[in-house]
DNA sequence: CTGAAAGCGCTTACAG
DNA sequence: CTGAAAGCGCTTACAG
């Protein structure tokens, strides 16, 4: 009878450096309580025997949960935007509970900084492993972010960033390039006499993101030296009739405008006064594949939506904290989604 | 002190039936040797508790390894596109080795079917669990899934589709809507009076992929009322001269060409054609993010490329036969991967 | 047709 | 600082 040795495993670890597995196990997971001379003759073994664990095994074994926590907007009325990203954390979820990972899901509402503001509380009384989030509110977010980091919890940003800030990984759009593309489309739209309007639909239009499409969007006009092409619309009201009644005043002003970008999800608010209008000469480009874009972009109204994948960014947030957490492979600092092009004629493949 | 039951598992279940926990096993995995008023009863608390088996135990336990075949084509020096595939099929096999699956890829070269024919053999004469392919020749295709059907072998297809064969998935593109966004996107750039030419550089220009891009490109310019505006130039050599020479011969017949949509990858020889004869104003539009096309989406040749996401592809082939095989999780039997619209301002982030 | 027992490769108290 | 033993929730021979 051959002896069957398995040739890797802790057992043969154990086997090898004449310890048992409980030591070998000590030192697999770097905890205290073993001598410097057993810690480096064990190492060397599972180096020599290039040793990786059974993730199946160890999960199995330890009956340990890793807790995600996840704070995100909620979808309104007015867009159902982040239903995307909580389909994809979802369907992540689903993948992988059965290996022991529990997600936790957050609400806030979207103008309200209080609400998030609660919404912390909550996931700083509770302990969890791992946070994913999208970082709505600069000061709050950077505070939260200390708090995970004093408590080495890594932190994962989908759909926008706080620079220079330690995370674990940021998941989200390449803002100068998308608006670089945005200009792009809308140059191809128009004729050579025509101008583009950018229109900034936001109570917070200063913000990190919008001056980054926005410089994005001019760099291109100033590649072709039109930079003169461009007006710039700044609408700091969401309801609709403050919307249109800028809009109004803003093609009096200038008649030549046959192209639009807006640099957010409201594009259906243009959409609409357009519709309502009657011009539909008018080129019509704009952000995110809410349902009520697609109205608009089926009606032909909206000419072209930049997109940036946002089921994906929320599954792949949580991947990337099961990654981390679970499975010890390493996860990238910054994964920027394509930028999508969505029209009347794929966006039925478009997910 | 509190009596610590379980109130699932197979213990649990076993206890509940007054059986042992192997014949609880026997019901949960459809094996004979149980009695039917066992295995009713077996299955009622089964559903009562809804049970989930667990995964990780289950793996460990049985230590079967699925063993998973892959039948793609080799890139070539003409074509890097089978690259995509490749690396997606790679990432899925190293997220998903560790709970048993094991990927071994045969590589057959395009244009030989004998080189197809050989690995088919291969595949049959070592037993997998499961097979992805690209079924690149109908016939041996077909001849093979007659053969995986009677071992009760899934099959998932990528790139492209063979109708009405019983395979577990289909994964790839939406020809018709593909051909017909890539009309689209010619008329936007070409002027009033402008026509386009449809070129087909292929060996067996009359494969049913090319017909289904064919007939979604034609019904945009019918659904215009314009389909005098459509040229359809087939080539049936892919050497360089020869694609020149019929080029060359059909500028001349139709100098009012402004546009010109390839129907599959070797949209970079129609550029290197413009490029040498310095045709800058030709508006050129082809598939496949291949590095050959990515150097004339730069230099502004090419001005779009439309793309099915090849790496998913391959990614997505592995995970579907995995989630059937291992996770017995259903599978869907169409997944069309999206339209991606390419460009030189969003190629840097196209995956 | 059914069950007792060993084992998958780890982790976790607990004892020393 | 170290080890023996039980156990995670299953599967798999083997015996009856």
């Amino acid at each position: 009878m051959t002896e069957k040795r398995n040739l890797s495993g802790v057992k043969e670890i154990a086997r090898r450096a004449n310890v048992s597995i409980a030591t070998v196990d000590r030192v697999i997971h770097n905890r205290p309580g073993v001598s410097v001379k057993t810690k480096l003759k064990i190492e060397a073994i599972i180096k020599e025997l290039n040793y990786q664990p059974n993730v199946l095994a160890s999960r199995l074994a330890s009956g340990k949960v890793f807790k995600l926590g996840v704070l995100i907007p909620k979808s309104s009325v007015y867009s159902d935007f982040w239903d995307a990203p909580l389909r994809g954390i979802q369907r992540a979820e689903a993948e992988i509970k059965q290996y022991g990972i529990s997600v936790e899901i957050f609400f806030f509402d979207l103008p309200e900084k209080s609400t998030f503001t609660k919404a912390v509380q909550l996931l700083k009384s509770s302990d969890f492993d791992g946070i994913l989030m999208s970082p709505s509110f600069l000061d709050e977010s950077v505070d939260f972010l200390r708090h995970c980091q004093h408590q080495n919890i890594p932190v994962v940003f989908i759909d926008s960033n706080i620079e220079d800030q330690k995370t674990l990984s940021y998941i989200g759009p390449p803002l100068f390039q998308s608006g670089f593309l945005g200009a792009k489309l809308c140059q191809l739209c128009i004729s050579y006499s025509s101008k583009v309007l950018l229109v900034n639909i936001s109570k917070q239009s200063k913000s990190y993101n919008y001056l980054q499409i926005e410089k994005g969007f001019k760099q291109y006009f100033e590649n072709m030296s039109s930079l003169q092409k461009c007006i710039k619309l700044d609408i700091n009201e969401i309801d609709q009739p403050s919307i249109e009644v800028q809009l109004k005043k803003t093609f009096l002003q200038h008649p030549e405008i046959g192209a639009i970008f807006v640099m957010n999800s409201r594009v259906f608010a243009v959409a609409a006064y357009l519709e309502r209008q009657n011009l539909p000469h008018i080129q019509l480009i704009g952000y995110d594949f809410i349902s009520e874009n697609q109205r608009y972009l089926k009606t032909g109204t909206i000419n072209f939506l930049i997109c940036h994948k946002p089921e994906e960014q929320g599954y792949k947030g949580i991947m990337s904290l099961y990654h981390h957490l679970a499975l010890n492979l390493p996860v990238d600092m910054e994964y920027y989604m394509p930028i999508d092009i969505v029209t009347q004629e794929n966006m039925d493949f478009y997910r």
